[in-house]
RNA sequence: UGCCCUAUGGUGUAACGGUAACACAGAGGCCUCUGGAGCCUUGGUUCUGGGUUCGAAUCCUAGUAGGGCAGCCA
């Protein structure tokens, strides 16, 4: 796990209210919390709130916890719990001991609910589904009492512990608080605090057939934990109110409630219904899928967690809509791997070379530098001979006119090698190149310093016999419009982009590579950041996944023409 | 025809009543044995109209636009 670095996030509205707060001796101390719900992968937005609440909680010398709120048995999973733990732990943050889970509640908040009946402050409601949605109302006209409302604190007693005794069908009765079915704010219309539900929790088991929703668990086990930030997203703005009614009736501490704007992602998705869509669907290959927005499948396409929280923290925080462009993304990474990445020689697809001048059996080791920008990470021996690969794009018959590599007749450096020069082109029955025959210059050895030849092009390259197989997956992103979910004619599905994954299965890479680990990213010359995949590589085999490409002002150049 | 929130260059975020800053993207240029990296240059009548003030992106007010709220989901 890597160490998170000790840069403070830039200033944001939530730092001046716990700067506030601090001052006034409000809270004395900071206690944040990462609430996930175990129903899904987490994905670069919960990626942001981890590193928003982790990162007040380390900022102030507080605490941060890390609790599931698992309130909703037929939706979640320990498979889930597992997967989150290990994103939260590889993004680099620790909840050391405390890890909570909402279900660890269930008696506190049972306890809660008598003491709220037993007050007047809650009922329960024996009325229908139908019933009590058509009278909560509708946001411009008011509710309706359900005609349940005023039924005897005793009554409600028993029917309450009835309801957890199992001794009703779902969907029977419901506790509910009892606020004001004519508030404007749709919340405080008596809001149901208990379902009952048959079914199995993944921590609770079969102790519990009735459930505490979502609004009654969230805020006491916040309570419960002593947080005194809850920083949660914009949509709960409006349950707040709430909240700070059950706190209230409750008695009990009150944390203060932040809410901020979730990230948005151009070219992708981030709703956790349509991300399972992709997976349940098969569109991707799982969760982990490369061209995912989870955090796993980030990992998997070579994020580092530095690069993410470097992400999180150039956004910034605030409180209105935001769509971040996807190469703000793609920058953090780029500038993490190109001071970390060691570079590698990789020919993606081969065109094979022969140095007509050089001679046959001879092999030389060549020195490259393994990362300029990193001096301490050494150099390799890079061997070269007679036939070699060059990249296909790196050739062009009849150049562009603005095309500084390797053409009929010009000149090109081979990168920490000699000067080449194309002399003929060799083609086969079907008019398709089969290999190119050049001369070399042996007066241009990299680093003797023997000639003055300039040339405007280096490219990048692999000896032949030397180099080695491998598959590289090619990815791009998932969706080729800006908003694939904002379309309310079209499904998001129609917007995938065909060409987000293209495996080219024989590439040829420089031996060093024989070794390479799962999981380890490299900067493959001129191409750009790619990683060994860490499920279906193996030394004999090896898997590259294109964490990204290189910026390449020669797109560009070509594209204007 | 209700309540809540938001409004700063293409995209984000900052400026805390003293005259708009930073990052990304774009466009130029320099440099380069990665067309990478790096360096330089280049964008905004701060949604609109009033008001307060010597002074407003910041405060007040009225509009306008966008978002959220009618799960026994979270």
């Amino acid at each position: 796990m890597s160490e998170v670095n000790e840069n403070t996030m830039p200033p944001n509205f939530i730092k001046e209210i716990i700067d506030e707060d601090l001052k006034t001796q409000k809270y004395n101390r900071v206690h944040t919390r990462f609430p996930p719900e175990p129903n899904g992968y987490l994905h670069i937005g919960h990626a942001k709130s981890i590193c928003l609440n982790f990162g007040l909680g380390k900022e102030y010398g507080g605490l941060t916890n890390l609790r599931f709120d698992d309130t909703n048995p037929t939706k979640e999973d320990v498979e889930y719990v597992d997967s989150i733990k290990e994103d939260v732990k590889w993004l680099g943050f620790d909840w050391e001991d405390r890890l909570y889970f909402a279900s660890d509640y269930f008696d506190t908040l049972y306890e809660y609910a008598i003491k709220l009946i037993k007050k007047g402050k809650a009922y329960v409601d024996s009325s229908p589904f139908e019933q009590i949605k058509v009278e909560r109302g509708a946001p411009t006209k008011p509710g309706v009492e359900s005609k349940y409302r005023k039924r005897p604190i005793q009554e409600n007693l028993e029917l309450f512990e009835k309801m957890k005794n199992g001794e009703f069908e779902d969907g029977v009765h419901v506790l509910r608080a009892n606020i004001d079915m004519a508030s404007p704010n749709m919340n405080l219309r008596d809001p149901i605090l208990y379902r009952i539900r048959h079914a199995e929790h993944h921590r609770t088991g079969n102790k519990w057939c009735i459930y505490p929703m979502y609004d009654w668990a969230h805020g006491q086990s916040d309570s419960i934990e002593g947080i005194t930030h809850s920083i949660c997203t914009l949509e709960f703005e409006n349950h707040r109110p709430l909240y700070d009614w059950f706190i209230n009736e409750l008695e009990i501490h009150h944390p203060r409630q932040i809410e901020f704007a979730r990230l948005n992602l151009n070219y992708t998705i981030m709703s956790k219904r349509k991300l399972l869509r992709l997976v349940e669907e098969k569109h991707v290959s799982g969760w982990d899928d490369p061209r995912m927005p989870t955090i796993s499948g980030l990992r998997r396409r070579g994020y580092t967690p530095e690069s993410i929280r470097n992400f999180a923290d150039r956004i910034g925080v605030a409180k209105r809509d935001n769509v971040i462009d996807i190469s703000q993304l793609e920058y953090s990474i780029r500038e993490d791997l190109n001071a970390k990445a060691m570079r590698v020689m990789a020919v993606l697809t081969p065109i094979k070379v022969e140095l007509i001048n050089y001679p046959e059996s001879q092999v030389e080791l060549l020195e490259a530098i393994n990362n300029p920008e990193d001096i301490s990470m050494g150099t390799r021996q890079l061997p070269f001979s007679r036939e070699l690969y060059i990249e296909a794009n790196d050739f062009q018959e009849v150049p562009h006119k603005k095309f500084h590599r390797l053409s009929p007749g010009n000149e090109v450096r081979l990168r920490y090698a000699y000067i080449i020069k194309c002399e003929e082109i060799i083609k086969n029955q079907d008019g398709n190149i089969e290999k190119l025959l050049c001369s070399y210059d042996i007066d241009t050895k990299s680093g003797t310093g023997t000639s003055d030849k300039k040339v405007k092009g280096t490219i990048h390259w692999v000896s032949a016999k030397h180099s080695i197989n491998a598959k590289v997956r090619l990815y791009d992103r998932l969706f080729n419009v800006p908003a694939p979910d904002s379309d309310k004619e079209n499904d998001f599905i129609k917007y995938m982009n065909p060409d987000s994954l293209i495996t080219i299965e024989n590439s040829k890479v420089e031996p060093y590579l024989k070794n390479a680990k799962p999981g380890e990213r490299f900067q493959f010359e001129r191409l750009g950041y790619y990683c060994v995949d860490s499920k279906e590589s193996s030394s004999d085999n090896l898997v590259f996944n294109r964490t990204v490409t290189l910026k390449d002002s020669w797109a560009k150049i070509e594209n204007k023409s």
